[in-house]
DNA sequence: CAGGGAATGACAGCGGTAGTCATTTTGTAA
DNA sequence: TTACAAAATGACTACCGCTGTCATTCCCTG
């Protein structure tokens, strides 16, 4: 029924010792020998017992996602990602959601990784961000690995995987410029996250690109929530010199402004458009769906964990610089934008 | 640093075997020795080491919850129950996202099962409506406890935690009727989904129990989505006589019919009231934001937990009828009601 | 004070990892 | 070809933290 180290050994006629040492790819084993095995191991469908490990070994087959965030769809994306790619390499998941403001998170990090003897952790938003994690981590020699917002790789950034936030609003800055549309408000997010204004940069950029100076007065403070998309729009729509666009820092502030615009009469796409940025639900549960910009959640994780399995693994070398995987969230056009009548 | 059953044995002045008796509350333990170790227990702060029990045990410390859900909060706020009750009783809690629709779907499920070991299974619809693997869960010995659309207890549904769709229903109904509503649609979710067709019961005999006669024409069929709701109320609102009041059969389906009415100048709730349920983000995302019905779905799920416990637990016959828990969401009033102009 | 059930403890073993040597295989230079 | 060192592998042991089995001790009852 279970197939155990044994009869793997059994089966490719070597010593447990042996199998041992090609699961946890150590380097002395022929290739001959590794490819007897690794068959057998297939032949078999062995699975290392992962409660066997984790008791056994000196280190962990349990990686951890500690998370705080609002968006469910966020989580549950991540999860799937990580889930897969801890399944492939035998490793199992340990989810951890909590609150990321409480005083004592840092220690609870710790505690959390203590406790169930974790390999490694990934990290988004917004305990990626904050640098005491990071440095208690590293103090306790632990792995980790941060999903970020950030546009260019660098020595600091080690261990990271990027999210081009910049590049993804310049291109969405773009398809509202190639629509004709000149007149062009920003709604912010938190100033607290760094994705924010790695969007506001990158909307800037595409605008200085053209030669257009970016009005000052288009640009709204606010979070991430509906109440401020309502707030800002209505606030952008009381203008004199209204704008033609609006460029949401997220899909909530969308659907917010969206609803102030309908509040005020004014036509969606027809007398403005609206860009949000995410592909959350609700920006396909609007009216009109929402142009927006599309991160591939799960293959971030996924990515995020790869990298994470390459540093606990016993071969490589823990200060290894790897190279930094960038994604780029893409533009996705939908009803929410038009060309510029003015 | 870590902290084992060997150290708690020893400040209590037992043996580790007693100590793991009271770990998994096996009968046989005298009252004052029992004190003392759990004395010892709160002391330590001790957690017992989950990969080593499901090493050591035939039985397993891990429960699994199965899951395919469009709905990321609900899946979600699950989770967040499960782990919960997980962590207060030592156990682990294994997610498993998988498409309920594929083929061999009662096989990946003995697989997950019988791969991670597990000692039970938190059923959660579409799952926990699948008579095919409640049988095949049978076949093989393993608990279960599903959580399931119902309102009455019995024999049959030993090992379900209910949720009263029917009464919930019947009081926003009844919320509706106290507005001087009388004309009331229903927009229906998934007819495979059995949560719709008790919440359609409840609001029919809410409206019987007032000597109402339900106008068949009032109830639509639909599924539970956003685009559903729009096309359902475009429908009412097309009719000569029209609803005041519409009954969604969930958040999202009265966020499209919001989005329809809008479309035609219908006020909300001045000229027609629209509830949902749920209680999802969406609820709260909506202009005016919408009277629901709320799902406590940490509370429910810590629940079903705990009777899954009971089950597995040595101490406890398998075949022993539980009294079923059952929940009846609450409504939420906001600002999508309000009484009835007419 | 014996008998017997209740309470407790000693010990092996779950399925692996890791370390130590011993042994076999291999590659290579004389 | 032979010799010999280096590389690859195996045999064996200890152990991770806990549970299952069974033997032992305790304590109550008649």
């Amino acid at each position: 029924m279970k197939v155990t180290i044994n009869d793997v050994a059994e089966l490719a006629g070597v010593s447990i010792k042996t199998v041992s040492r090609v699961m946890n790819n150590e380097p002395s084993v022929k290739k001959a020998t590794l490819d007897k095995v690794t068959a057998a191991i297939a032949q078999l469908n062995y699975q290392p017992n992962a409660a066997a490990r984790n008791l056994a070994s000196t280190r962990s087959y349990t990686i951890g996602y500690i998370y705080d965030n609002p968006n469910a769809y966020y989580v549950i994306d991540m999860q799937k990602g990580l889930l897969d790619t801890c399944r492939k390499h035998g490793y199992e998941l340990l989810i951890h959601p909590t609150n990321a403001k409480s005083a004592n998170i840092v220690q609870e990090v710790i505690d959390v990784v203590q406790h169930s003897r974790l390999a490694g952790l990934v990290l988004t938003p917004p305990f990626s961000e904050m640098p005491e994690i990071a440095e208690a981590l590293e103090r306790i020699e632990v792995d980790f690995v941060r999903i970020i917002s950030g546009s260019t790789p660098s020595p600091k950034l080690t261990n990271c995987v990027l999210i081009d936030d910049f590049t993804a609003a310049f291109k969405i800055t773009n398809h509202l410029l190639e629509l004709g549309h000149t007149d062009i408000a920003f709604l912010c997010g938190d100033e607290e996250h760094s994705s924010s204004g790695e969007r506001l940069a990158g909307f800037q950029a595409a605008l200085t690109k053209r030669g257009i100076q970016a009005n000052p007065k288009f640009v709204v403070p606010g979070s991430y929530s509906f109440e401020s998309g309502v707030k800002g729009a209505k606030h952008l729509l009381a203008m004199a010199h209204k704008p033609t666009a609006i460029f949401a820092c997220n899909d909530e502030i969308a659907a917010g402004a969206l609803f102030s615009a309908r509040l005020s009469h004014v036509e969606i796409p027809e007398q403005l458009s609206i860009v949000g940025f995410e592909n959350s639900p609700f920006s396909r549960q609007t009216w009109p769906p929402l142009t927006t910009a599309n991160q591939p959640n799960s293959t971030i994780a996924a990515q995020a964990a790869e990298l994470l399995f390459r540093h606990t693994r016993p071969g490589s070398a823990r200060s290894a610089v790897e190279q930094q995987p960038v994604f780029i969230p893409e533009l996705l056009v939908r009803e929410s934008t038009a060309p510029c009548a003015r």
